[in-house]
Formats: C-alpha cells, sequence, structure tokens
DNA sequence: CGGCAAACCTGCGAGC
DNA sequence: TGCTCGCAGGTTTGCC
C-alpha cells in the first residue's frame, strides 16, 4: 500500500483517536508480523501514546516512560477505529490499542510485511531501519543540488534509485513513475548523467506529486484507508501509473508498461527523455 | 560495494 | 462456478 503520502495520511488521522487518549492496554491478537511484536507492549500499564509523527515510511509513536513505537505498514496495513469494541475482528486485526473508553484502534494487516518494534526513544534516530535514511522530500531543503549529492555517484537507472531509501525517503513504485512523468525524465537514465536542470525538475515534481497526493488523502488502491474509514482518491490522478496502452494525458503516445528490477515502471516514451 | 533476484504473506482479478 | 496463475504500494537478505 504505502508510500509517503499515504502513510502521512495515516498518521494524521492517528493524532485524534490515539495522541494523549487514555488507554486501558495494548494487546495482540498474533505474536508476530514480520518480525517478533515486542512484547513489552502488553504489560504497560496505564499506556499512553503522546505523540505520532513520521519519518520516511515509519511511523514513530512515542510512548510514555521513554519508549517509541516503530510501525511500519508493509504493503497493507492500515489502522482501523471501532468506535464501540467489535463483537467480532477482522482476521487481519493484530494489534488493539483498547481506550479506556470503549475506542479500540486496530492494526490491520492481512500480508504482514509490517511490523512494529518498541524502542528507546532516544535510540529511535539510530535505529537500525531508520538512521541510513535519506532526506525527507517535502522540506525546502530538499532541492536538485541535495538530490544530485545523493546521485552523482549512482550507475543505475534513475527510477531504481528513487526506489532507493537512502537517496530521498519515503518515494516508492507509485510515486517514483509520476515524478519522472511530470519531470520528463526517462526511468531508464542513468542516474548519475542527469543534468542540474533535470536534478531541479526532478525534485520539484517529487515535491508536487506528494504534495498533492497528501491533500487527497493518498491513493487506494487496495488496502489503503485514512484511519477514518474514507479510502484516498489519488488514483483518480495518476498520469501514468497503471496507464499502459492509455494514451499519454500530454501528448497521447501510449503510456509504456516495463518491468526494472522486479518492479512495474510506466512512462511516455515520447515525454520522457 | 553494486546490482539483482528471491523471500516474506495473503488476496484478488484474469483466464481457462 | 471453481481452479490456477500472476501480480500487488516494501524491505531485507543472500548471492554473484
Amino acid at each position: 500500500m504505502p508510500e509517503l503520502p499515504e502513510v502521512e495520511t495515516v498518521c494524521r488521522g492517528l493524532i485524534k483517536p490515539l495522541k494523549n487518549k487514555p488507554l486501558k492496554e495494548i494487546v495482540f491478537r498474533r505474536k508476530d508480523l514480520r518480525f517478533p511484536l515486542p512484547i513489552a507492549l502488553t504489560t504497560l500499564k496505564n499506556p499512553l501514546v503522546e505523540d505520532i509523527s513520521r519519518r520516511a515510511k515509519y511511523i514513530l509513536m512515542t510512548v510514555k516512560g521513554g519508549k517509541t513505537i516503530i510501525a511500519h505498514l508493509g504493503m497493507s496495513g492500515a489502522f482501523i477505529v471501532y468506535d464501540t469494541p467489535p463483537k467480532t475482528y477482522d482476521k487481519h486485526d493484530h494489534v488493539i490499542f483498547r481506550r479506556k473508553d470503549g475506542v479500540e484502534i486496530a492494526f490491520r494487516d492481512p500480508r504482514r510485511f509490517g511490523f512494529m518494534l518498541l524502542v528507546d526513544t532516544k535510540m529511535v534516530k539510530d535505529h537500525p531501519s531508520l538512521k541510513e535514511l535519506g532526506p525527507e522530500p517535502l522540506p525546502k531543503t530538499f532541492t536538485g543540488k541535495a538530490l544530485a549529492e545523493k546521485l552523482k555517484k549512482a550507475k543505475r537507472p534513475i527510477k531504481i534509485a528513487l526506489l532507493d531509501q537512502r537517496v530521498v525517503a519515503g518515494v516508492g513504485n507509485i510515486y517514483a513513475s509520476e515524478a519522472l512523468f511530470l519531470a520528463k525524465i526517462s526511468p531508464f537514465i542513468m542516474a548519475n548523467t542527469l543534468t542540474p536542470q533535470n536534478y531541479d525538475n526532478l525534485a520539484g515534481a517529487i515535491q508536487k506529486v506528494l504534495n498533492k497526493s497528501i491533500k487527497a488523502g493518498g491513493s487506494s488502491l487496495k488496502d489503503h484507508r485514512q484511519v477514518s474509514g474514507e479510502l484516498g482518491y489519488f488514483q483518480h490522478q495518476f498520469q501514468v501509473y497503471g496507464k499502459d496502452k492509455k494514451p499519454c494525458p500530454v501528448c497521447k503516445t501510449a503510456i509504456v508498461k516495463k518491468t526494472v528490477s522486479g518492479r512495474s515502471t510506466f512512462f511516455c516514451p515520447q515525454c520522457q527523455k
């Protein structure tokens, strides 16, 4: 499911139901997802999530007492709010945050590529999963120059480089194709051969597409839901992703789908050089 | 170190 | 209708 805009949407949606809401308990309905779930979460007395933020595609929940939950949605993860305790849970509701007032927030993940870890809050930045991450793409400091710095030695196709979280944090398979289309750059160009103008255009395109998607609540292909239960609707604004054989929105040439390093890549062979 | 395929797991749509 | 196959938004590992 989730690239940066979807994770950002989920984070924002979790603030109201979860942040600083007194919890009765946190319950696991199985003992592991991608990794074993941190058993310490289930033994906390009066647990409280004091803050919720995002780094790359990771959700960071600060827990009272000095620990932080690092959560990842994998491919199919979502958070679901139950206004009252449900009679039965979805079979893929794996972790339940049970509020004292009866509201429950479930972490649901059919494919179980997601995970939750519990680490000392001071150690979050140094966690192996977060340590190597590249720059966040939304701040003004993410520029063509910043991108060029990361890519000047990258002898691989730009599409592949954009999926490397050490280059830029949070771009995934959909937004890599969309951003390259907006910037009119071929996905197959070696990343270290772009011009300064290319890098500027690409950095701008990444910011534009991610911001527009966040405004739309992310993209719902299969699994993504906002915490409110609403779908995201940015998928209706895709220019090339999933559009193979359809006309390019700019020049009407047929969009091409090609597998690159195992990932579907969509592009306009006319517009993107 | 770089680059790539495979692995992790379930669900869904397409095709027969 | 029902089966099999291929594919899916991510990350890590292991092999060349």
